[in-house]
DNA sequence: GGCGGCGATACCGCACGGGTATCGGCCCAG
DNA sequence: CTGGGCCGATACCCGTGCGGTATCGCCGCC
């Protein structure tokens, strides 16, 4: 299966093979036992070019689901088997720089907490926590919708909150008392810098490139871009930098979420601390 | 991994191997392997019991759901192969005997659609669509909230009902405009029946024994048990039965439900279909 | 028409998975 | 206290299957 999945992304034996560490002509019967006993064929080759049939490209979404769920498997083993005594640790996953606040209210009020397993904090870029979840990386993650999506996991809602605009401090708009979205996302002066997708490209059209939080609010400080993020992280602005409510833009919910199978003791006291925490 | 869940279900390596085909040495060295590919000690032997570890009991959860991926890629992808032109059919999976009317306006909305996909349509016992729809048995699922559990599922809410107590004809409460909750579970002579568990076996205590709708229904037009069910079973009721409102007893949510990576045209299609004719 | 790229096929060797026989520890019965 | 039986681990053997190299066949292109 981790051969069929090498092979549909790359389109192309030779690369596939080269990929998986071994050599093209096994690769090729491997594949061709798989369509044997799933009596499908999976991949149209042409001699030029090869393409996914039907079945391949269903195979693909579902075999990569699958080896994400071996994946996790191991995974979260090891990880349990790594615990000395008693409770396992858990991973919190959440992006770097987002709720912050809360984060610091719920692993105070954890770790209070009297038979309280160990947490492991991680941090990672956006959108990355669904994944992580996933593969087993970690074992509860803190998402903020409508940017994140919850396909897949349990969820528990903890809070809302609105959004505010990110201003260099001397600009105009900095002085207005609430901006609508329209204002600050067309400015010439101040545009929206990019992020690079999952894939690590930089979309096109205009904007600085930013990769973090701290990139993020230098290019602002500098006077280079804008941003909308969540009030919570009027917290963490440093000198030179503004926020201004903007009430019609959409509103942040902050969610715990972990994947649905893995209702461990652990993560549930996690979740019920934190469902206290932000009520 | 099969062979782990195996022996972690019986407890005894002899029995697991009889069950899995083998013999019970290669399924010794195999777990073996498998905890040092891990290291980790999935199972304590005493030499008259096994026991599962902390670990052990990780991967046992783990473990079952990634076998379950992998079945559901395998058996989706041969029914996308079997598929003979266009798009594959899409198996639909719902209790036996529930929402009657809602599926038959659903698959009627859906058969008149232009460009719709076939729908198989596997009725199954109580509580027994989430695993179908993990295992790759179905694509889409009509579950009832709250006696089915979404966890890992994507939803989409369809309608919600009241439910009605379900009597003997004759019966004195039958006469009644509404009843409570409390009036019909604790009827002497009418207890409500006992359904078995997903191993098979009925839970201790008074009540007849059914293991269907129909079953469930000849008992109580025999007067021999009660039930509480949603109101639009009601049109499925034959004579010598009656229905008669329970205002407390929790509202029934229709959803539509599906595996969250599994995000066909197909069963979009028919998501869209569902919230359509419901609302 | 020849060359080059790419997947399939042929053939070979090794290593891993499975089988049988046997050992070693433990509980229990006599 | 000792022998037998149960059960998991170990030893050893064999066959299949997977991976490697060499080569073929097909097709597009210069």
């Amino acid at each position: 299966m981790r051969y069929f999945v090498a092979v549909a992304e790359e389109l192309h034996f030779g690369r596939a093979a080269q990929r998986l560490g071994i050599a093209q002509p096994p690769l090729s019967r491997a594949i061709g036992r798989l369509e044997r006993r799933l009596n499908a064929v999976l991949l149209e080759r042409s001699s030029r070019a090869v393409t996914l049939t039907e079945a391949g490209a269903v195979l693909l979404r579902e075999a990569r689901a699958a080896l994400e769920a071996v994946e996790a498997a191991e995974r979260r083993t090891r990880r349990a088997a790594l615990a000395p005594a008693g409770e396992a640790g858990v991973v919190l996953v959440t992006k770097a720089g987002a709720s912050s606040e809360l984060l610091a209210k719920l692993l105070d009020a954890h770790a209070a907490e009297p038979g309280a397993a160990g947490v492991d904090l991680l941090l990672c870029g956006m959108g990355e926590q669904g994944p992580m979840l996933r593969d087993g990386r970690a074992d509860v993650a803190l998402l903020h919708l409508p940017f994140d999506t919850t396909a897949g996991l349990d969820t528990e809602e903890l809070c809302t909150e609105g959004q505010v605009a990110i201003l260099p401090a001397g600009h105009p708009l900095a002085a207005r008392p609430h901006l609508r979205t329209a204002d600050v996302t067309g400015l010439p002066d101040l545009p929206m810098p990019r992020w690079p997708g999952p894939d690590g490209t930089y979309p096109a059209g205009p904007g600085p490139r930013a990769r973090d939080h701290a990139q993020l609010l230098q290019l602002i400080a500098l006077g280079r871009a804008c941003w909308i993020a969540p009030e919570s992280c009027r917290t963490q602005l440093r000198e030179g930098l503004a926020a201004v409510p903007v009430p019609d833009a959409p509103t942040v919910t902050t969610v715990i979420a972990w994947p649905p199978h893995s209702r461990s003791r652990a993560v549930a006291g996690l979740v019920r601390t934190a469902i206290r925490v932000s009520s």
